[in-house]
DNA sequence: CTGTATCCCGATCGATACTG
DNA sequence: CAGTATCGATCGGGATACAG
């Protein structure tokens, strides 16, 4: 599990990374455009919102289908592969907010020491 | 959830960064010796591990029990909620690499297409 | 609208040496 | 043993411009 080489490590960062996560939360409620994400992933640009998407849609969590219309339209969802994993990282961060009061309080304690 | 100033972002990117995850799966079997935390985190510099156990240590995660003896002796551990984090996190973890082939799969088609 | 290409800066991280 | 200090190299990531 924590060796160096393997391989779910890389997929593993995609997801807990700085923006995976976050992308793949907004998507839980279901398909976006790339504006529309762009918009919803508070702080993301352009370049990094192009790249997560293709490392996500690589390791078959996301599913992209673009429409030959134009202008053109690209719509991003999660796979059912990533519905599941979406789901235990949100379960995660859910857990993670409902604690921060005492995550805060440990900080106070720590800095005033 | 995903706003950019969310303070829980922080002590998520310390739970779901490179080594801060990695370093508390470790924890979960118990306490361990700064050196020997070294070893089970596999790739880890010395400087990143303290780092990471300072970040974790001040968001509540992880105790942090130093002996006066000589040699120094230094115990981690995981906090209760230290403790409850880390099994959502290891869930996400035993789930990606359960899921390994199907990810690895598409890696392939990916990459051919 | 949906991206890609380029530049560039600062943060991150590893290696090394050093201290208590 | 348990760290801290310092130095480079690398890399993530933002801004901008541009393409289909």
């Amino acid at each position: 599990m924590f060796a160096k080489a393997c391989p779910s490590r890389h997929t593993l960062e995609h997801v807990t990374g700085r923006w995976g996560g976050l992308t793949m939360g907004v998507l839980v409620d279901g398909p976006l455009r790339f504006n529309e994400l762009r918009r919803r992933v508070d702080g993301i640009s352009e370049k990094m919102l192009s790249q997560t998407l293709q490392a996500l849609e690589r390791d078959g969590l996301v599913h992209r289908e673009a429409q030959p219309t134009n202008p053109p339209r690209v719509d991003y969802s999660l796979t059912p592969l990533g519905r599941e994993t979406a789901e235990r990282l949100l379960a995660l961060i859910h857990h993670l907010e409902a604690r921060m009061p005492e995550v805060l309080e440990a900080q106070q304690a720590y800095d005033t020491r």
